[in-house]
DNA sequence: ATCCTTTTCTGACTCAGAGTCAAATTTTTA
DNA sequence: TAAAAATTTGACTCTGAGTCAGAAAAGGAT
């Protein structure tokens, strides 16, 4: 079956093309940007051709959604291979989320708005499956961390359950995500400044659920370090210097 | 000037007329069914009419969100008269969050599309800094009570900076309200209850900053039985009866 | 009441852009 | 090389937000 393989590879070449050039446009002129006509003739095929491959402007936004999905889950995924503390491997998680946050500043918006009801409800039932799959493989890092913790005593054994802690450290995120989206909504004074102020509520939130090494009995900034340099090096550098995150 | 005083009256109670109106649409049949044409026929005046109030459909349903604001700021501020430490008083704001939330499940979905950027460049610049006045003094309520555990040394001289507390605080309720929303991305067997977790997760992070009396000093529970009973026993009553829109 | 002015309202548009489809074009097969 | 199958598209439709010139109503002066 060579020639039905070559044509699954055009096609798919094709729908890369198309998700691509999409991605670019949400990028430089936001949800409001993406124009269907304007992004047949960038992609010199026709509209109708778009519809081939997406059945609507949701379900290609989704597209676009799930690949950076897929990133993430690829850099959740390099904490469980990180040799140190389980919550030190807890915080790769962290920055993993952190470097996406930096790396697509745009896709934080999309996302938000790809959870919404009124978007979701265009998607079909089979992209907005696969955008499930890939977000819970990047939960089911988390979870892994949290059941090694559990299992080597560093999280107690009458501490909080697993799924609580996981709903506290997936608020976290995504609530200063939404946040920071929102920033302008605070006065300037408030000194609120979420995303720089989020790996300090991690570490609240689990010296709070009982999580050994507590936060002043190790040198976490060391942790933070060693990630940088051992686990993210190359995404880092590809960014342009000067990243908060304390 | 009693006839412009009268026309002031007439045009105001036009404008509750549509955002009554709208808002039972967005409660019946969500955003897409939000249509300007059908809302024109049920107030039964024309679609320009309503232009004349609002600069465009998002304007609008700015206008719907921002009544729920205010209900929403005038829950909180009961907080700051409860008698007891200041972290039951920082309770009693989560218990608003939630009662809100229960009286009003559409309206979490409502306010999550208003803080995206794509509606949000479509709102007035007047009413966007309405929302966000009231949105603020929501905050605020949060942060004097911060302050005043601070002041009173439940709260300790050397841990996290108000701003710090504040940003976890409404990150773990905005992420819980954004989990809840998107509850069908877990599989059923995670476990996960975004909202009925918040609370303990909420305790967790205020243990962790040190915010006595800690969860295990003090009977929390008491304090929830007469948050509901004290502050919010009328919400309360009129939402077991199943009567939504006091 | 009558006429003029100001304010408010609306019918009948425009316009953008998502989504469709029958027919043209290209590719495969025999 | 011609019929069949798959793919692509130009030219549509359709919905619904948003506009505006002029009609209708209200206010005010005589």
């Amino acid at each position: 079956m060579t020639i039905s393989d070559r044509k699954a590879r055009e096609r798919a070449e094709r729908e890369r093309l198309i998700v691509d050039q999409a991605d670019r446009m949400l990028l430089e002129q936001g949800y409001h940007g993406l124009n269907l006509d304007e992004l047949a003739e960038r992609i010199e095929y026709s509209k109708a051709t778009i519809y081939n491959h997406f059945n609507s402007k949701e379900d290609l936004m989704a597209a676009v959604d799930l690949r950076h999905l897929e990133l993430r889950a690829e850099l959740f995924g390099r904490a469980l291979l990180f040799r140190g503390t389980t919550r030190e491997r807890m915080f790769v998680v962290g920055w993993a989320d952190y470097i996406i946050a930096m790396k697509y500043p745009h896709w934080s918006s999309l996302h938000q708005l790809m959870e919404t009801r009124s978007i979701q409800e265009k998607i079909t039932q089979s992209r907005l499956d696969a955008c499930h799959r890939v977000g819970f493989r990047c939960i089911q890092v988390a979870f892994e961390i949290i059941r090694q913790a559990r299992q080597c005593g560093e999280l107690p054994d009458d501490g909080p359950s697993e799924a609580q802690i996981l709903s506290g450290l997936i608020s976290l995120s995504k609530g200063a995500h939404l946040l920071q989206e929102n920033i302008s909504m605070f006065p300037e004074d408030s000194g609120i400044r979420p995303l720089e102020m989020l790996n300090l509520n991690y570490h609240l939130f689990l010296d709070g659920a009982g999580w050994k090494p507590l936060r002043h009995q190790f040198d976490y900034d060391q942790t933070g370090l060693r990630i940088r340099s051992e686990v993210f090096s190359h995404e880092l550098a590809a960014l342009a210097e000067g990243s908060p995150m304390a």
